[in-house]
RNA sequence: GGUGCGUUAGUUCAGCUGGUUAGAAUACAUGCCUGUCACGCAUGGGGUCACGGGUUCGAGUCCCGUACGCACCGCCA
C-alpha cells in the first residue's frame, strides 16, 4: 500500500496515529537542524518534519529533496508547536520515520504554487504541471461536480443519456465543419458535429421522449477567450412539450446547479425579455442585467431641437445615465471617447452631459442647445444631480446600439457593477426567425433551420419572412449566453417551406436534410429542446474570464494544442491511404 | 481577412530622448541557520535582447517585414 491517508485529511484528532503518505514535494524549508517539507497531493498539503537530533541520516536525505519529487513516507501525526491557520491540516504535522523517493523530478519550468510565476503560454505547454496547482485543479473538480449534478437532475426528470455519433455528415448551414477523411470511402469525408441537433430530433421521432447528452461539439471558426474549437454542451431534447415546459424544466436545472454548486438560492422566476426589448434597452441579445443603465432613445429630445448637425442628421440617438459619475474628469471622458472610437467599436464621437449640484446641465454640446432642451434631456434620462449622461448617435440604429452596449459594459466595469459573485439570470425570448446575410445575399436562420416559427407569425412566412419571430429562447447570465434552444419543426411541409425560404432548392434540401424530412413522414412528435454550454457554466461559477482554465487540455488562440504540438502533418503513407494530396497555396505575392 | 498590445535570464518583468560590462524579483546551486510555512542571511552560475532586413559612427531601444502569443472585430445557424 502506497499510502494510508491523503495529504488533505489529517486533523488534530488524528494526533498520535501512524500514517503513510505519498505525494509531491511542493517546497523544502531547511532550518539547519531541522527540515520542513510541504507534501502535496490532490487533496491538500501536509507538513512533514525531519529532525537532525532524532535521525540525522534521514534529515540529510530530506535536505536533498527537490521540487516535485514524488516521495512516500511513514511517520507519526503530531500537534504542531506553531500552527498555521491558513492550512486545513495546519494544526498537525508528520514526524517522519521513513522516506522513500518514488521518483525524482527535474526543476519545473514554473513554480507549482497558487500564485505561480508562470505565464499562460508556459503553463499551457506544461499543462500537466499546471493542473497540479490547486487553482486549476479546483476548476476541473467543479466541472466534475457540475456534470454529476446535471446527470442527477435530468435523471430525476426521466431523461435518458444517449450517445450520438461523432462521425457524421457535413451540413452547409452554420459554422465551418471539422472534417475527417474516410479511408474506406476514398474522396469522402465525415464531419464532426457542430451539435447533435438533427440526431436528437431523430431520437424524438424514435420515441425516446426525453434525451440528454454531455457532448463534445466542434466548430472550425476563429477562437476567443470564451470559444474553443471543441467545447462541451449539455444537449437536451423533449417530446410533447411547448416552450413554457422547456423553460420551466431548464430553469429548474439552473436553480439546481446554483443551489448545489454555489449555495445560491434563486427563488424568483427568471425574468423574460423579448429579443426586441433586449436590443432596444441593452443593444444586445445577451444583456448583462446585473445593473441598470438602460438605453434611453433621445431622437425627440435632441434631433432637430438645436444646432448640432451630428444629432440633426442622426437616425438614432441614445443615451445612458451613469449614476453619480458627474465628477468624471476631462481626462476620463477623453479615455471613454477613445474607447468608443476604437475600430472594434467604431463610434464617431461621444457626447456627455453632467448634471450639476444645482440641477443645471453642463454638456459638451450646450452651445448648440437651449437650457430648456438640456433640461428636457435630464428629465428624459431620469438623471439626478451628480449623474453623468453619455450619448452616442449615428445613421444606423443597430450599430449605435451595439456601440452604446460596449460603452454601458465599460461603465459597468469602471463603476464596479459587474460583481462576479452576483448572478443576474434571464430568458431572452421571441428571437427573429431570420436575419439578412449581406455576404450570402439571402435570409439565414438566426437560430437554426429547424426552429419553429411562432404560430401567430406563420402567415408572415409568405408575405414578410423577415418579420417572423421564432419559438426560440436563450438563457443569459451576467451578459453571457449560457444556453439556448427552440421548439422544432415536426411537420415535413413546414420544414420544406423553411428550406425554401433559406434558399435551398427542393433537391438540395432533400440531399442535405432528406434523412430528417423523411423521418418526419413517420409520425414525428411535437418536440423542442435546449443546450447549455458546460464550459461557460463552469467558468461562470468559478469566476473565470476565460473558459480555458476549466478545460483540462485547451487549445490556444490559433487552435493549437501547444502541449501536444497539434495539429501536425501526416506521413506520405497516411496521405496515400486516404487518397489525399496537400496543396498549400503560395503565400508569396 | 482585419485592428491593437506584446516577445529581454528557467520564470515574471524593468530597461527613459539610441551611447561604457543589459538589471530586478523569483527559481536554481553552494554554505550558514532547530519552529519554518512567501522562512531568513551570504555567495554563485545563468542572456543568440524572437527572427530577417534597414537607418546610424553606434540599435535591446528607431523603421520595415516575418513568426509566435494574448485580446478584440469579422466569423461563430
Amino acid at each position: 500500500m502506497y499510502r494510508t491517508k491523503t495529504c488533505g485529511e489529517l486533523r488534530l484528532a488524528d494526533a498520535g496515529s501512524e500514517v503513510t503518505l505519498a505525494g509531491w514535494v511542493q517546497r523544502v524549508r531547511k532550518m539547519g537542524g531541522m527540515t520542513f517539507v510541504d507534501l502535496r497531493d490532490r487533496y491538500g498539503i501536509t507538513q512533514i518534519v525531519f529532525n537532525e537530533e532524532k535521525d540525522a541520516s534521514l534529515c540529510e536525505r530530506a535536505n536533498k529533496l527537490g521540487r516535485e519529487y514524488v516521495i512516500q513516507l511513514t511517520g507519526t501525526v503530531c500537534e504542531r508547536e506553531s500552527k498555521n491557520s491558513h492550512l486545513p491540516t495546519g494544526e498537525i504535522e508528520i514526524i517522519a520515520q521513513t522516506l522513500v523517493v518514488l521518483n525524482e523530478s527535474v526543476t519545473p519550468p514554473f513554480t507549482i504554487e497558487d500564485n505561480t510565476d508562470g505565464g499562460d503560454d508556459i503553463r499551457m505547454k506544461y499543462r500537466y504541471l499546471d493542473l497540479r496547482r490547486q487553482a486549476v485543479r479546483s476548476n476541473i473538480e467543479l466541472r466534475h461536480r457540475m456534470t454529476m449534478e446535471v446527470r442527477r437532475y435530468l435523471d430525476s426528470k426521466g431523461f435518458l443519456e444517449i450517445e450520438t455519433p461523432m462521425l457524421i455528415g457535413s451540413t452547409p448551414e452554420g459554422a465551418r465543419d471539422f472534417v475527417v477523411p474516410s479511408r474506406m470511402n476514398p474522396g469522402q469525408f465525415y464531419a464532426l458535429p457542430q451539435s447533435p441537433q438533427t440526431l436528437k430530433q431523430l431520437l424524438m421521432v424514435a420515441g425516446m421522449d426525453r434525451y440528454f447528452q454531455i457532448v463534445k461539439c466542434f466548430r472550425d471558426e476563429d477562437l476567443r477567450a470564451d470559444r474553443q474549437p471543441e467545447f462541451t454542451q449539455i444537449d437536451c431534447e423533449m417530446s410533447f412539450v411547448q416552450q413554457e415546459d422547456i423553460i420551466q424544466l431548464f430553469e429548474g436545472m439552473a436553480k439546481h446547479l446554483f443551489r448545489t454548486l454555489r449555495g445560491v438560492e434563486l427563488a424568483e422566476d427568471f425574468p423574460r425579455m423579448t429579443w426586441a426589448d433586449a436590443m432596444r434597452l441593452y443593444g444586445s441579445d445577451k444583456p448583462d442585467t446585473r445593473f441598470g443603465m438602460t438605453f434611453v432613445e433621445l431622437m425627440d429630445t435632441l434631433c432637430g431641437t438645436g444646432e448640432f448637425s451630428v444629432f440633426n442628421e442622426a437616425a438614432y440617438i441614445g443615451g445612458i445615465c451613469a449614476t453619480g459619475q458627474a465628477s468624471y474628469t476631462r481626462k476620463q471622458i477623453d479615455q471613454l471617447t477613445d474607447f468608443v472610437k476604437r475600430p472594434q467599436i467604431g463610434a464617431k464621437g461621444l457626447v456627455y452631459a453632467r448634471v450639476q449640484p444645482d440641477g443645471s446641465v453642463k454638456s459638451s454640446v450646450d452651445k448648440f442647445y437651449s437650457p430648456e432642451v438640456l433640461n428636457s434631456l435630464k428629465e428624459k434620462m431620469g438623471a439626478q444631480p451628480g449623474d453623468l449622461i453619455l450619448i452616442l448617435s449615428g445613421d444606423d440604429a443597430m450599430k449605435v446600439r451595439k456601440q452604446l452596449c460596449e460603452l454601458r459594459l465599460e461603465m459597468g466595469n469602471r463603476m464596479g457593477l459587474r460583481d462576479k459573485n452576483k448572478f443576474a439570470l434571464l430568458w431572452v425570448v421571441d428571437f427573429p426567425m431570420f436575419e439578412w446575410s449581406e455576404e450570402e445575399g439571402r435570409l439565414m436562420a438566426m437560430h437554426h433551420p429547424f426552429t419553429h416559427p411562432k404560430s401567430e407569425d406563420i402567415p408572415l412566412l409568405d408575405t414578410d419572412p423577415a418579420a417572423v419571430r421564432a419559438d426560440a429562447y436563450d438563457m443569459v447570465c451576467n451578459g453571457v449566453e449560457v444556453g439556448g434552444g427552440s421548439i422544432r419543426i415536426h411537420d415535413q411541409q413546414l420544414q420544406a417551406k423553411m428550406f425554401e425560404i433559406l434558399g435551398f432548392t427542393p433537391e438540395k434540401a432533400q440531399q442535405q436534410f432528406g434523412f430528417l424530412m423523411n423521418a418526419f413522414k413517420y409520425g414525428a412528435p411535437p418536440h423542442g429542446g435546449l443546450a447549455y454550454g458546460l464550459d461557460r457554466w463552469v467558468s461562470l461559477f468559478a469566476g473565470l474570464d476565460s473558459i480555458r482554465d476549466c478545460i483540462a487540455f485547451p487549445k490556444n488562440n490559433s487552435g493549437r494544442d501547444v502541449m501536444l504540438d497539434a495539429p501536425g502533418t501526416l506521413d506520405q503513407k497516411q496521405l496515400d491511404e486516404l487518397c489525399l494530396q496537400i496543396a498549400i497555396p503560395s503565400t508569396e505575392k
